[in-house]
DNA sequence: ATTTTTTTTGCGGGTTCCCGCAATGCGATC
DNA sequence: GATCGCATTGCGGGAACCCGCAAAAAAAAT
């Protein structure tokens, strides 16, 4: 019994996902479908597909946080991710946990048919990475040494993006109130926030810390869905978890 | 001619679109279709279509400006805006620039095809408004004096959210510093942000300010595009329009 | 093991943000 | 015209943010 699972909340988007893989020859023989990430986790546990196509962008957990569940307990299972989106954000959320033992693949939704077709056969049947060249772009970049963040400056755009003081950043990370500072210093500097103009009577026209959150926000280097993962994970680690 | 137009980016959404459109009954004779907002524009000058359906969230203008670009040269455009969204962000866009005499409708992409093909019926054909319950209800709240954001107050939130200082939002809207911390403190206020708790040491956990922004994010208060278009209004008003 | 590079850190000072107190101005209502 | 409610505003002080200077510690490279 050959199982595959689609991951999906728009139903129209749904049932174009299920013709391809009907077409790509896999000698899948059930094909389950989930709208959401909290579904499909539960479809894994109880279907044991070979092979997951998935959105990224869903209500509930977003397409990121269920891979993570996922890979936690089969580290194997090849997924390939399908969105409408090339943010940052998502990208480095999957390089962050994809194990390295998975297959994975990261196409675009306007990808043509036979792109989509040719790459999900690719990584289910010949077990190869297959990333559209946009993402591979934003990998790359982001991997830059002197333009794209370090893990730690990247940790510190989202706990800024949350709100948080510097103290209280300090205390999570387990640094000084400095050590945050000289952080928060490199970011803006690779977010180009560094000698910014002044307003005519020489005062500041940007606040720093608020312009390196839209600049984020507006080059997609976060997005809504990873400040809410980054606002669950810190009400997690700080015992808040209760609905607000 | 009975020309009516479909803006949309996604060519499954445009399909389905098109599906319901000409069950509709709306004695249309020619269907054109966009694929952005700017397209759109281009479209209404020249076809100029009786109706039109649009999403809401695409690339370059989002529907919300194309909408406003429309209704400036043919503001009894009847627009059905149909959408995966009910951000706040959009509803309060599209209550701004609605003109008196225009009949509009707004329907979630979750909704059913009937609904849909009904409320595109009741729009275009019986001249009357058509909101999706979901989004009477932020409307409403978004109304409500107590807890829903005033004019100002929702300028003064956009504002920090694009990082201006407090003297920059002071000359923008021409009102003095101190006016403007009177109008950040009330909007502290609504959002719930007034005696956050405290670290152990007992200094602030949360700036204020930032995280603002966050919870107006988390909410959907302001989105993605609300920040983009946010942007490109102040680079307008202070002369650097010049890509960037 | 040594050297180099990167990160962390303390201290101090300037700027911005936040908020209380109190007074003024403006618009709506009677 | 008087009164009331709301918004604006000036002043001042405390807290948080930002950044320079300089030194120490840790990690990486040789």
């Amino acid at each position: 019994m050959s199982t595959f699972l689609i991951v999906e909340d728009d139903a129209l988007h749904r049932n174009f996902l299920r013709e391809v893989i009907i077409q790509s020859d896999l000698e899948c023989t059930q094909l389950i479908e989930a709208a959401d990430g909290e579904e499909a986790i539960r479809c894994v546990h109880e279907y044991k597909p070979k092979g997951i196509v998935m959105d990224l962008q869903m209500p509930n957990k977003t397409g990121v946080q269920a891979a993570k569940a996922i890979w936690a307990e089969n580290p194997k299972m090849p997924i390939v991710f399908w969105s409408n989106y090339d943010d940052e954000a998502y990208v480095r959320g999957i390089t962050k946990i994809v194990p390295a033992c998975a297959t994975y693949g990261y196409i675009l939704k306007t990808s043509s048919k036979d792109r989509l077709r040719r790459s999900i056969q690719c990584v289910f049947l010949e077990g190869q990475n297959v990333i559209d060249r946009e993402i591979r772009g934003v990998q790359q970049r982001g991997q830059d040494r002197s333009e794209g963040l370090s893990e730690a400056e990247y940790e510190v755009l989202l706990d800024i993006t949350l709100g948080l003081t510097d103290q209280a950043i300090a205390d999570r990370r387990n640094i000084s109130l400095r050590s945050v500072q000289g952080r928060l210093q490199q970011l803006y500097a690779k977010l180009g926030l560094i000698e910014m103009p002044l307003l005519d009577s020489g005062a500041a026209e940007y606040n720093s810390r608020t312009r390196a959150v839209a600049v984020a926000l507006m080059s997609r280097l976060i997005n809504g869905k990873s400040i809410e993962a980054a606002e669950l994970e810190y009400r997690r680690m700080t015992g808040k978890e209760a609905g607000s």
